[in-house]
DNA sequence: TCTTGAGTCTGTAGTACCTACAGAGCGTAG
DNA sequence: CTACGCTCTGTAGGTACTACAGACTCAAGA
């Protein structure tokens, strides 16, 4: 399998298996003679989960880290559950903000006619 | 007003105030004869649109359209709005998604004993 | 056999949005 | 007068990619 291979059945981008390569997030595959990047299955599935990860919102290193806990063997599941946690706190916090920008937006956009009114209440919310 | 009075009075960070003056959001302002930026009122409440509106989740792009809007004189406030609107919906779609992974992530770290399993749900999850 | 087109290789530059630092100069209080 | 803190500049770093240029390889058709 080679590179596009990989990237149509994970659905990632082509050059961003490259970069996971080079920042040490995925293994460096074999080669061939001429130097083509071979892939198997285990390439397959490290890099679905590393996607799954970042699709739910893990970072980069959070994503690392998982994988070492998954990868060491042990498998501390309470590890892995507190680091989830964690995450989940954050998204929390982050459905929070957005909730809040969201009612000061609508708001704001209900307040306005449309009209070319000398004060508009978007721009007053955004100058205030 | 120099640099460091305008980033307390507006709590942005001082090197983002050079930075948005590099990349043309707030203008050049005037100097003393050593070279020292002297800001005024303009300024400040300038910077302060910039601020929230990021806060607001704006792009910068996006702020600059809005600038461009408030400062074009017209103030075609239906544009304010209808920006408003294709924002607003963003926002609502970013909400989406993060509860979706809330979801996820709830009932994968519900089920997770936190105990030494061999099959931990949460990395089931990421793998799958 | 030759050619053509599509895939791959590499390094590097660009995106968004900052943040931080080094090394120089300036301004003022003690 | 000196010492400290502020300002100036350019540039590098960070996150997470994405895109491109120029060289190479490979397989299929004329």
């Amino acid at each position: 399998m080679q590179r596009a291979d990989l990237a149509k059945l994970t659905g990632c981008n082509l050059e961003t298996i490259r970069y996971y390569e080079k920042i040490g997030m995925m293994p460096d595959p074999p080669r061939t003679a001429s130097g083509y990047r071979i892939y198997g299955e285990d390439h397959v599935s490290r890099l679905r989960f590393i996607l799954r990860g970042r699709e739910l919102g893990f970072s980069l290193d959070e994503v690392r880290g998982l994988l070492a806990l998954v990868e060491g063997g042990a498998q501390t599941c309470a590890e892995v559950k507190e680091r989830t946690e964690r995450h989940l706190a954050d998204v929390r916090a982050k459905i929070a903000d957005l909730r809040r920008i969201e009612k000061v937006l609508t708001q704001t956009a209900a307040q306005c006619s449309g009209d070319m009114v000398p004060d508009c209440p978007i721009i007053e919310v955004l100058a205030s």
